[in-house]
DNA sequence: TTTTATTGTTAAGTATCCTTAACAATTGGC
DNA sequence: GCCAATTGTTAAGGATACTTAACAATAAAA
């Protein structure tokens, strides 16, 4: 119980894995991005990095593009692989559904310790993804060839879910709409079609549901079953 | 990631669970006690228990001791639970020794919803005392008939190991002697001796090794093997 | 009884991390 | 080119939770 210190504070450590999950996903990492993802104003996002900066965690571009610089990334790193790892373990050994071991994960990322890490990772029999198909840092995953997002796969074709980009998993209900849909890495289905406005009608498991545009680039799958 | 509140501060998570186990020690509760148990300065204990008078979880007597509300009690009860559940779930399916559960579990019980908690419980058969033999609140445990400190047991006299008090989880290096000396809830031994000054000399599997008098009067035992 | 130790409090100050209000500088659409 | 939206920053302020210094009151010890 005595107050325990972690070598980086914790709003670092969420800035980190916030500024590597943005360049994950491919957008853009500037300060309104962080300020929309960590729900926070962008005055404080501005001090923070400038804090961040003045620790010699992240780099400010001159088009104000934030990089992370080798000690920024490797405290990223390890937040983003105890989250996930944290996630697997809450999902296959503790039976939470995707939605609840995404927020719980979210909190326990700060209090795992490499000990701890060490024997998960064993008790998990070194899993390489997420829940949701996100590699887990340092695990040497790599993503099959041939990947492309959802919207990308021809009406009428078959396509095998990937992942979830971490993108996806902070829009509420996300979760627990892919997951009541069996719209989860492994899993095959076939595209129905696309509507004019990008929507795409999937079928997974012989019930077809529509899948909006943005949801359905970002979600990343393989031709084929 | 973005930020999460906890209904209840961290601090009075922590103060309420230092009340608990003082009580539950038999030590006084007062500001005191809880400044050197959470290495806090006196004034910091005084403005916090303060704030949580105002926030009615707990009331301070006359005499200046502190006496958690319905409220107090409950959440100290909550986090309590939650720590030792911790330690039970890090020593038996992750592997970790005493003193590393101990202190991973200082940062867990804060993290640890109700979900995992069913979740925890259910995984470990519903435990009903930690590892150090201390009960997990709600669990209906109740101490054997007969438990006394060890201190108490006449030299040549055997005795089973009960429980070892939250107290002296404190002090530095105090639970890997224990462990390693096999003083261990469940465990039996015999007194062999008591020196003047309190220092008990005990047999526990085949190596006689001694116990501080301070120590060896907060081991709680019962007479037997 | 006098001294010493323990205890609680007040005051002033610090660090972290957030907020809103207001403003300048871009960027993008038409 | 112009208006609007987006973006970053400055300024001022607040809550939390700590610190040290200094002081008064009480309890224990000599």
């Amino acid at each position: 119980m005595p107050y325990e210190q972690t070598e980086h504070h914790p709003a670092f450590e969420e800035y980190s894995e916030a500024i590597f999950e943005l360049a994950e996903d491919g957008v853009p990492v500037i300060q309104a991005r962080i300020s929309k993802r960590l729900e926070v104003s962008r005055p404080a996002v501005s001090e923070m990095i400038r804090r961040m900066e003045r620790e010699d965690l992240v780099n400010i571009g001159g088009d104000g593009e934030i990089t992370l610089t080798t000690e920024g990334g490797e405290l990223a790193t390890t937040i983003v692989r105890r989250h996930r790892l944290a996630e697997c373990f809450l999902t296959d050994l503790l039976g939470l559904n995707w939605t609840d071991a995404h927020s719980e994960a979210g909190r326990w990322e700060h209090v795992i310790s490499p000990l701890v890490e060490a024997a998960m990772l064993r008790t998990l029999g070194d899993p390489h993804t997420c829940p949701h198909g996100n590699p887990i840092p340092g695990s040497g995953y790599e993503e099959p060839q041939g990947a492309v997002g959802l919207s990308e796969i021809p009406a009428g074709d078959a396509f095998t879910v990937i992942r979830i980009p971490e993108e996806l998993e902070w829009e509420a209900g996300q979760l627990a709409f892919l997951e009541r849909t069996g719209l989860m890495p492994g899993r095959s289905g076939v595209v129905v079609s696309f509507a004019p406005d990008g929507t795409a009608t999937v079928d997974v498991g012989g019930n077809p549901f529509g899948v909006g545009g943005p949801t359905a680039e970002r979600i990343v799958v393989t031709p084929g079953a």
